[in-house]
DNA sequence: TCTGGGGTCCTAGGACCC
DNA sequence: TCTGGGGTCCTAGGACCC
C-alpha cells in the first residue's frame, strides 16, 4: 500500500529563531552569519532576501546590500533547543519522525491520514500549532515518497502546503527549473542546461528516451532520478539515527598563513574536539585525513589508515602533525581541516586470531569456517554467529 | 575583503590477492 | 611470451545538501 509521507521544513529557521528573541525585528532585514572577516551568511530573513541576500554570500557583501539590517552571529545551542521542541511537537502526530537536519523532518502519516479525503485542514493544524506554540514558520509537502514530499515542502514557502500525488507529478514539478531537483546542484544542472534540459519535465522525457548525454551526465544517479519522477523510490521513514560515518573539524583562518605554530595549534584544538566527539559516540576511527585549502581556494587532502584505530587527542594530533609535515609543510594555508572516518565500535571489534584460536579454527567444520570468514570481512561491524552459539554467549 | 562548517555519497586509479 | 579477470581496500578529489 502506498505510504503517506510528510516533509516539513522550518522556513528561514535561524533567522526566525533570532526574530523570536529580538522583538520588533520581524519587519526589518535580519541576517544570521559567521564570525570574522571571512564570514558568510548562514540564513537571511525574508525581508533580507528581498534585498538580494542569500545563504553563502560573504558577509561584507550582505552589509553593502543592507547596511541597516540586523546582523547576528550563529547560536547553535539555541537553535538546537528550538529544534528539539519542533521534533517533540511532531511526535504528537506520529511516532515515525525522522530528523533530516536541524530544521526538517520526515514524518510517516500513513496511519493518520489513510482514511482522509482532504488532509489540508490536518496539515494546517500542524502549521498553526508550531507557529502558536513555538513561534516557528514551516512549509509542508505530502506525498507517497521521500523525494516527492521534499520537493513538495520546497514548492511554496513560507507557510506553504503542497500535496504531490503520483498523477500530478508532471503538472506540478514538471515546469520547475532543473536546479530545483533535489540532488542536482550547480555543476550538474549547468551540464544538463548545455544539453537543452532546463526544467524537470524535459529531464524526465530525456531519461525516458534514454538519451546518451543525460545518462552520462547523471551516471549512477540516472535510474534513481527516473524512478523518483515516476513516483517510485524510497518511502521509508527511519526513526533511529544512524551511526555517524565520519567526524571532522575545519577552520578558515582570518588571513592566509604558512606559520607552522598557528596551523599546528589549530590541528591540536581540532584533535581535542574530534577525540571528544569520538568518545561521546563510543567510536574509534581508522582513517585520518588532513585537509588544506590554499589561497586560490583549491582543496588538498592527505589521509592515512591505521589498522588499530585512533581515539585519543594525543594520537590524533601526532598522526595529523606527521601527515601535515610530510605533505603540507610550508604551504600557504587558507583553511585547515582534520577528520576521522572508517569509524568502528571497539567493543564490537573481532580480536586478532591467536595461535590457540588458530588451532581451534583448524578443527572447525565447514559452516563454522564460513562464519569465520564472514567475521573477518566484517572488519568494523560486529560479529556473525551460528544460531546455536547465540544462547551460549548470553546476548545478541 | 570574494567564497563557512559539518556531513554523505560517488568515482577512478592503483595495490594486492586469488 | 606484445596485455586475464574479478573483488576488495585505500586514496584523492568532487558534487551535493543544510
Amino acid at each position: 500500500m502506498a505510504r503517506i509521507l510528510m516533509h516539513i521544513d522550518l522556513n528561514a529557521f535561524f533567522a526566525r529563531a533570532e526574530e523570536l528573541r529580538h522583538p520588533g525585528s520581524e519587519t526589518r532585514p535580519l541576517v544570521v552569519g559567521g564570525r570574522g572577516p571571512r564570514g558568510v551568511v548562514s540564513t537571511a530573513s525574508y525581508p533580507a532576501r528581498k534585498l538580494g541576500i542569500h545563504s553563502g554570500m560573504p558577509l561584507f557583501q550582505a552589509r553593502k546590500l543592507a547596511p541597516d539590517a540586523l546582523f547576528l552571529p550563529v547560536d547553535f545551542p539555541y537553535y538546537e533547543m528550538l529544534s528539539r521542541s519542533f521534533r517533540a511537537f511532531l511526535h504528537r502526530y506520529s511516532s515515525l519522525v525522522e530528523p533530516a537536519s536541524i530544521d526538517e523532518c520526515y514524518v510517516d502519516l500513513t496511519k493518520t491520514l489513510a482514511a482522509s479525503k482532504d488532509p489540508v485542514p490536518f496539515l494546517k493544524g500542524i502549521q498553526k500549532g508550531l507557529l502558536d506554540e513555538i513561534g516557528l514558520k514551516s512549509s509542508i509537502g505530502l506525498a507517497p515518497t521521500r523525494f516527492l514530499a521534499k520537493m513538495g515542502s520546497d514548492y511554496k514557502k513560507p507557510m506553504g502546503i503542497t500535496i504531490v500525488r503520483k498523477k500530478d507529478i508532471d503538472s506540478l514539478l514538471g515546469p520547475l527549473p532543473i536546479e530545483s531537483f533535489w540532488g542536482i546542484g550547480k555543476k550538474t544542472s549547468a551540464r544538463l542546461r548545455e544539453l537543452g534540459i532546463r526544467d524537470i519535465i524535459s529531464l524526465k522525457r530525456s531519461l525516458l528516451r534514454g538519451e546518451e548525454g543525460t545518462l552520462r551526465t547523471l551516471g549512477s544517479f540516472a535510474p534513481t532520478c527516473l524512478a523518483w519522477l515516476k513516483g517510485e523510490g524510497d518511502d521509508q521513514v527511519h526513526v533511529e539515527a544512524g551511526d555517524p560515518k565520519s567526524i571532522s573539524r575545519s577552520i578558515t583562518l582570518d588571513r592566509d598563513s604558512s606559520d607552522e605554530t598557528i596551523i599546528k595549534r589549530k590541528l591540536f584544538e581540532m584533535s581535542e574536539e574530534i577525540a571528544l566527539a569520538l568518545k561521546s559516540e563510543k567510536k574509534k576511527g581508522r582513517t585520518l585525513t588532513v585537509t588544506l585549502r590554499d589561497p586560490s581556494f583549491r582543496t588538498h587532502s592527505r589521509s592515512s589508515t591505521y589498522e588499530k584505530g585512533l581515539s585519543s587527542a594525543r594520537d590524533i594530533y601526532e598522526k595529523a602533525a606527521s601527515i601535515f609535515d610530510s605533505t603540507f609543510a610550508g604551504s600557504e594555508c587558507r583553511l585547515i581541516g582534520l577528520g576521522v572516518s572508517s569509524l568502528f565500535d571497539p567493543r564490537e571489534e573481532t580480536v586478532q586470531m591467536s595461535f590457540d584460536d588458530y588451532a581451534e579454527y583448524e578443527k572447525m567444520d565447514e559452516t563454522k569456517l564460513l562464519v569465520a570468514s564472514f567475521n573477518r570481512k566484517l572488519k568494523n561491524g560486529g560479529k556473525l554467529m551460528l544460531a546455536r552459539e547465540v544462547g551460549k554467549d548470553g546476548n545478541k
